[in-house]
DNA sequence: ATGTCGCATTCCATGCGA
């Protein structure tokens, strides 16, 4: 079972390289960030036409998840639990069928924070307690469980092209990256740290001042795996390719294959 | 290089978010 991950930065500029993505790649579970646009506004044909049930959570004009799926899928819900004044569209969650039986995924895009001395950071510091607080729950309840999606955290310095220039950076905080490992420490495991610990392996690099050419670029998209999850972890990739592409997202798809 | 995108609106210019 292949699950895959792609913060698109508008899903209607970016319809193409999506259609092209999941021709190319086959993802069972694609899950998409930054959509940008309201539900009803969503390329909904095309992807069906493509082969893949939605579950869309958007919102006008920012953020905005879906899960596009292949196999059967059933939602659990949008909206992150905890905080009934969070209005913000950055959290869908759905059960997707597979013979190696069933996995609980969740798309998620977890606040940039920026700037720290705002009101923007404790914003992203309360909404990774709340996905600490779910997380903990799927985790108790012995599940298949794929937290999937733009955490903006850079968790360690070789994740990131050169440390000292992100000090200071809401992605790369002290308290940000110690809320990361409290969630790790549920029994959760980065995919992508679980088959490599290369440094410079990134998954975003800057629009601005030729950040991909000079690859100045971070890793702040991960999958996120239960124990049962882990178990059945082959492999996992960063389609680092698509970054080169015309028009690109500044993020590129990451994906891992389950048994 | 303070270097780019994409969205929205007071709409063809500017502010915001990233």
């Amino acid at each position: 079972m292949r699950i895959a991950t792609w913060n698109v930065n508008s899903i209607r500029q970016r319809l193409p390289h999506l259609l092209a993505y999941l021709r190319s790649v086959e993802p069972d579970v694609l899950c998409l960030q930054e959509l940008k646009c309201v539900d009803e506004a969503f390329p909904r044909m095309e992807v069906e036409a493509a082969g893949y049930r939605c579950i869309v959570h958007g919102q006008k004009g920012f953020n905005g998840v879906a899960i596009l799926s292949r196999k059967p899928m059933a939602a659990t819900g949008s909206g992150l639990p905890g905080d009934e004044a969070d209005i913000q569209a950055r959290y869908a969650e759905a059960v997707v069928q597979d013979d190696g039986g069933p996995v609980r995924v969740a798309s998620i895009y977890l606040p940039n924070g920026n700037p720290p001395d705002t009101d923007k950071y404790p914003y992203k510091l309360g909404f990774m307690d709340r996905l600490t607080q779910r997380a903990a729950e799927l985790v108790a309840a012995e599940e298949a469980v794929v937290l999937a999606g733009d955490f903006n955290v850079i968790p360690e310095p070789r994740d990131v092209y050169d440390a000292a220039a992100w000090t200071g950076d809401a992605l790369f905080l002290p308290e940000t990256r110690r809320r990361f490992r409290t969630l790790l420490n549920l029994g959760l495991t980065d995919a992508i740290r679980a088959t490599t610990d290369a440094a410079g392996l990134y998954s975003f690099w800057d629009y601005q001042a030729g950040a991909w050419q000079r690859n100045k670029g971070i890793r702040i998209d991960h999958l996120l795996l239960s124990p049962r999850a882990a178990d059945r972890l082959r492999s996992a990739t960063i389609d680092k390719g698509v970054r080169g592409d015309d028009k690109p997202s500044d993020h590129v798809p990451v994906r891992i294959d389950l048994a």
